[in-house]
DNA sequence: TCCTAAATAAGAATCATTACTATCTAATAA
DNA sequence: TTATTAGATAGTAATGATTCTTATTTAGGA
């Protein structure tokens, strides 16, 4: 699949999840939305709005953010990184594998041997020195399924402020 | 092995690493690592420097991260989440992994077929319900080994300042 | 074309983290 | 034991990424 190829799949894919759940596409969100289905980048929020000012002068960060979190919510695009915000430490220096919760962050060793036993894929060498492999199992842990289990609308719309979290999924 | 076993193996090492780097053991260093050392939870800094008021009244939040910083060069702690601080976004909803720079925080796809098969372990099952597995492979990519291959002394104390990279390691 | 809920721009606010600086202290040697 | 001093700390200001608030604009249906 040509690069444009990908690029036609994934916008007809946007119009048709953004259709389905009703989103108005703007001139900024088709923006946005393109220049990141024609990344390899991954990029962050800053640089997305840089290239977008250019042929939008007066687009706003905020705007970059609020489209970014709105096509995630969508699952046309992923966060990278880590959606919750501190640093977390870890004295545990053995090679082990992390549990985590999307929703308050929490955080817990578990050691599974087939994962514990993977090596760099030899895949990673094309893009410099590899140095180690992280797997992590992302979810939602028992106390927050416990909180609110039944009862969530597809779109899960509660306004989270500012946790230690700051996003949802 | 018992967690109090635990907690003193890692002290030993504690003491044997800063020795041998010629840190300085100060009540503060020792008790954030006893801490950290102690803990299951993954603690991040502010949780850290609240419980150290207890006996540390004065304790500053700046002594909190520098320590655990400095700890972190030594080996004895891990940072996780991400050393890059901005958000980074990805179209790619194809299964597929990671490669980072922990120099400059750059991000490429691969496709490693054995990591892709790659089921939800077992063991992820007892924090709650897992949903999905990242894998990350994490080293320097090719413009940064370029940069400065040579010349990087053990301790590579270059001011950061602020980039978008937070540290180093 | 008109209407209205949703989206935007602008800028203030927040929060985690880092920088600055004056003081303090652990480690060493006299 | 005391003096010395490089390294560490507390306190606080600064920074930078992200989110919030509000007044204005607009997409899309009637
Ligand atoms: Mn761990
Ligand atoms: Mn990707
Ligand atoms: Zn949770
Ligand atoms: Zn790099």
């Amino acid at each position: 699949m040509t690069k444009r190829e990908t690029l036609n799949v994934r916008l007809e894919r946007f119009y048709a999840e953004a259709r389905k759940a009703g989103l108005r596409i703007t001139p900024q969100r088709l923006a946005i939305f393109k220049l990141v289905a024609g990344s390899v980048s991954h990029p962050g929020a800053e640089e997305i709005h840089r290239q977008l000012r250019r042929s939008f002068p007066m687009i706003s960060l905020d705007t970059v953010y609020r489209t970014l979190w709105k096509l995630a919510d969508l699952g046309l695009v992923s966060a990278l990184g880590q959606e919750r915000i501190q640093l977390r430490f870890d004295a545990n220096q053995n090679r082990h594998q992390h549990f985590t919760c999307k929703r308050c962050g929490l955080i817990r060793d578990f050691t599974n041997a087939r994962l514990s036993a993977l090596g760099i894929p030899s895949e990673a060498a094309q893009f410099g020195q590899a140095e180690d492999l992280r797997v992590e199992v992302r979810g939602v842990c028992s106390a927050c399924l416990r909180k609110k289990a039944p009862g969530e609308g597809k779109n899960n719309n509660s306004k989270p402020k500012t946790s230690s979290i700051r996003r949802r999924t």
